[in-house]
DNA sequence: TATTGTTATACTCTATAACTATA
DNA sequence: TATAGTTATAGAGTATAACAATA
C-alpha cells in the first residue's frame, strides 16, 4: 500500500491502490484454505506454462529456486500439484497440476476475465480503448524504467 | 505477481504488473539499508498524517497494532522515527519522523510525482485525461467490489 | 470495563550458502 | 565442472492471544 489518501491522488497512487485491493481480496477469498497469493500465483504460472521444472518456475516467478521448493511443498500437501520424475533428467522433477487444481484454475481464469470486464465497464465506453492503450503504455514505460534502474537496459 | 504473459494481456494483468514492478523497484532502491516497502509505507503515512498514535497508524495501514510495533522498532533503530509521550494519554505514544526522515520523505514525494509524470507521458497527449479518469474509475469500482465481497457494503 | 501497546507464539514469503545427486 | 533440488539458517511481514498500564 504505497498510495496516498489526499484529495486528488496521483494516477500512480491509484495504480498502486488497485494492486493492493486485488491482493487483499485474494487473501480474503482464500482465507481458511491452504492457498495464499504466492501459491496461487505459482499455480497460475504452472497452469499457463504446463508441466515445468522447478528451475523454470523459479525463473518465471522471479524468485529463488529454494522459494519454489517451499511453495510446492505446501501445494503438494494441499493436493494442488504433484512432482513427477523428469523423463530425461533424473536430477529434475516436473511439476503438474492435479485434476482438481486444473479445474480450479480454469474457473479462476474465467473469474479473472469477468473481473477485468467489470472494471473496464466502469470506464466511459467511448474512452475505453484509450484507457486500455494508456494502461498498457504505462506498464511498458515502467518496465523500461525499472530495467534501466536495475542496470539491464532493456 | 499475478499477471500473465500471454500475447495480449488483460488490462487487469497490466495493472497488477505495474504494482509488482513498483514494489520490486522500491526493494532494489533500498537494498542494503534498513528500509523495506512496509517500513517506507509506514513512514509515508506518518509523513502525511503527522504525529500519530500506533493505534491510528495500524488503522491507516490496515494492519494489526502488533505489526506496527515491529515496524516502528526497526524504524526507531534506524533513526527514522521517535516515539514521544502522548501529552494527554499516558498509555499512548506519538510517533514522529526525525528531521532526517522528514527530509527523505520530502525528496521521495517529489520523486513520486516525477515518476507519475514520467509514466503519464507515455500516454498519447490527447488521451491522457481519459486515461487518468479511467484509472480512477477502475480503482473506485474495484474498491466497491472488494468492500462488497468483504461484506461491508460501501 | 475498555483501550494502548507489548510479550509470546506461529506461519508465510523471501534470500543465501552448503550439500547431494545427477549430468 | 555444472546443474537441479534440498537442507540449514536467517530476516521480514503478518496474525492472534494474553498481559500490563492506564483511562
Amino acid at each position: 500500500m504505497y498510495y496516498d489518501h489526499r484529495m486528488t491522488p496521483l494516477t500512480l497512487d491509484r495504480l498502486l491502490q488497485i494492486g493492493d485491493l486485488f491482493r487483499r481480496d485474494m487473501e480474503r477469498a482464500f482465507a481458511g484454505t491452504a492457498l495464499t497469493p504466492a501459491r496461487v500465483h505459482l499455480l497460475w504460472v504452472v497452469h499457463h506454462a504446463g508441466p515445468s521444472t522447478q528451475r523454470e518456475l523459479a525463473e518465471a516467478c522471479g524468485v529463488s529456486p529454494r522459494n519454489i521448493t517451499g511453495l510446492l511443498d505446501a501445494l503438494e500437501r494441499s493436493g494442488h500439484v504433484r512432482r513427477v520424475p523428469h523423463p530425461s533428467d533424473r536430477r529434475a522433477v516436473l511439476v503438474r497440476l492435479t485434476d482438481d487444481a486444473v479445474a480450479m484454475m480454469s474457473r479462476m481464469q474465467i473469474e479473472h476475465a469477468d473481473l477485468d470486464e467489470a472494471l473496464l465497464s466502469a470506464v466511459a465506453p467511448d474512452e475505453r480503448a484509450a484507457v486500455e492503450r494508456g494502461i498498457a503504455a504505462i506498464a511498458e514505460r515502467l518496465e523500461v524504467l525499472v530495467a534501466r534502474a536495475e542496470g539491464r537496459p532493456s
